[in-house]
DNA sequence: GGAATCCGGCTAATGGTATTAGCTTCATGG
DNA sequence: CCATGAAGCTAATACCATTAGCCGGATTCC
C-alpha cells in the first residue's frame, strides 16, 4: 500500500524506458505489463494514470515526435548561423544549404539509431491521427496532433531556406522523409544484409536527395 | 465433423487473404483466429498444417517475397527488350536504362498499393531472417531466405544493367530500396498529410534516385 | 481536532489471444 | 475387416488489456 508516486508523465517516461529497451519494435511490442512491472505496481493501477494502452501510445508518440522536432530544429539553426554569412546569396547558394540539408538527414538519423523505439513511435503518429485521436477533443489527440504539425513545419522551413518556392514544398518535404526513413526503416528492420559501409550507402542517398531538392528549385525556376 | 480438406499450402492462402484484407498492418495484425474463422475450422486444427503464428507469418512472407520478385522480374525484362534497341551504347545511356529503373521502382509501388500487407510482410521477412529462422534447418526459414536472396539478385541485376560497377552495387541498391521503401511508406502509413499528387511527388523521389544512380556510375568511373 | 472526501493503489472478473495435450473420427491401406 | 494415421475437435494453460468495485491513507474542510 505505500503509494508509489505515480502520474500520467511518470508513466510515459517508464513507457519510454521500456520502448527504448525494446530497440526497434520495442514500440510496436509496448505492453502495459512491462511498463506496469517496472513502475512496481499492478497493470490495473495505470489506468488511474492513463487512459489505456492506445492513449499510452498516443503519449510517448507524442513526447517522441517532440523529442525529433528538438533534434531537428537544432540541426536547422545551428547551420542557418553557418548559412547566413553569405547574406543576399539564398538563390544559388550549393554549398551552406547542401551543409543544412545533411546535417538534417544525419541529425535524423541518428536520433533514429539512438532511440529505434521513439522513432518508431514517430512514425506511428499519423496512424493515430488518421484513426480520429485528433479533433476528438482529446488532449492526447490535440497534443499529437501539434507535436506533429509542428515537425512537419520546421521540414518546411528547411526547406524554405534552401530557397525552394512554396509549389515545391510538399514535394521537397516528401523527398527528404522519404529518403531519409526509406534508409532508417531498412536499416533497423534488419534489410540491409551487412553493416558493411552504412554510413558511406547513407552518404549516396543523402547526396541523392540534396541533389534532388536542388534540382527541384531549378525547374520551378523555369516553370516559372 | 466433414473434412475442411486443409493443407498448409490452403492455410498460407487463407492468410493471404486474410493479411490483404486488413490493408497495411494486416499483416502485423494478422492473428490465427480470423484465419481459422474464414478457413471454418478451430483455431488448433490449424497447428496440423502450420507450426504457429510465426511460422505462418514466415511463410506468407515467402510467398509474398516471390510474387514482388515477380513484379521486379517483370519490370526488368519488359524493359530489357527496349533497352536492347539501341546496342553498345550501354555506358552512357541516359534514356532506356532510367526508363528501366522508373518502371522498377513503380512496379513496386503499384505492388504495394494493390496488396499493402503482402509488402508489410516483405519488409518483415529480414527480422525473421535475423532471428535465425534461416540456417536453422526449417524448410519455411531457408524458403524465405532463398525468396528474399532472389529478389535481391533481381536489383542487383537492375543496375548492374545500369553500368553500375560490382563496388557501387550495394550503394545503388541501397539508394533504389531506401528511396522507393521510404515513400511507400510514409504514404501506406498515412503519414502525407494529404492524397495531394501522390503520383507527382512519387516522380520527383524516383528521379532524384534515377540521378543519384547515374551520379554513381560517374563517380565511379573517375575513381578508377 | 475530527470528519468527509478524494485519490491512488489493490483484487477479482471478463474476454481476446496463442499454444499444448489429448480425444475422436474418418479415410485409407494391409 | 481391422489397424493406422491424418485431421478435426474440446479442454486447459498462460499471457494480454480492460472494467468494476474495494480499501486505505492523505488532504481538506468545518
Amino acid at each position: 500500500m505505500p503509494r508509489a508516486g505515480l502520474s500520467p508523465e511518470a508513466v510515459v517516461a517508464i513507457g519510454l524506458d521500456v520502448v527504448d529497451a525494446g530497440g526497434p519494435g520495442g514500440f510496436e511490442r509496448l505492453t502495459l505489463a512491462a511498463v506496469a512491472e517496472r513502475a512496481g505496481v499492478a497493470v490495473p493501477s495505470l489506468y488511474k494514470h492513463v487512459g489505456g494502452l492506445d492513449d499510452l501510445r498516443r503519449r510517448i508518440a507524442t513526447e517522441s515526435v517532440r523529442a525529433l522536432d528538438e533534434v531537428v530544429a537544432e540541426a536547422n539553426s545551428g547551420l542557418a548561423a553557418t548559412s547566413r554569412s553569405g547574406t543576399g546569396s539564398a538563390d544559388t547558394d550549393d554549398g551552406s544549404g547542401a551543409a543544412a540539408l545533411r546535417a538534417l538527414a544525419r541529425g535524423i538519423r541518428s536520433f533514429a539509431l539512438a532511440h529505434p523505439g521513439r522513432y518508431a513511435a514517430v512514425q506511428f503518429a499519423p496512424t493515430q491521427l488518421r484513426d480520429g485521436a485528433a479533433g476528438d477533443g482529446s488532449a492526447a489527440g490535440d497534443a499529437l496532433a501539434a507535436a506533429a504539425a509542428a515537425l512537419l513545419g520546421r521540414l518546411d522551413d528547411a526547406l524554405r531556406a534552401q530557397g525552394l518556392p512554396e509549389a515545391c514544398l510538399v514535394d521537397g518535404v516528401r523527398l527528404l522523409r522519404s529518403s531519409v526513413h526509406g534508409f532508417v526503416a531498412l536499416e533497423q528492420g534488419g534489410g540491409f544484409g551487412l553493416p558493411d559501409d552504412l554510413d558511406r550507402s547513407f552518404d549516396v542517398v543523402v547526396e541523392a536527395m540534396v541533389a534532388g531538392v536542388e534540382r527541384l528549385r531549378g525547374a520551378s525556376a523555369i516553370s516559372r
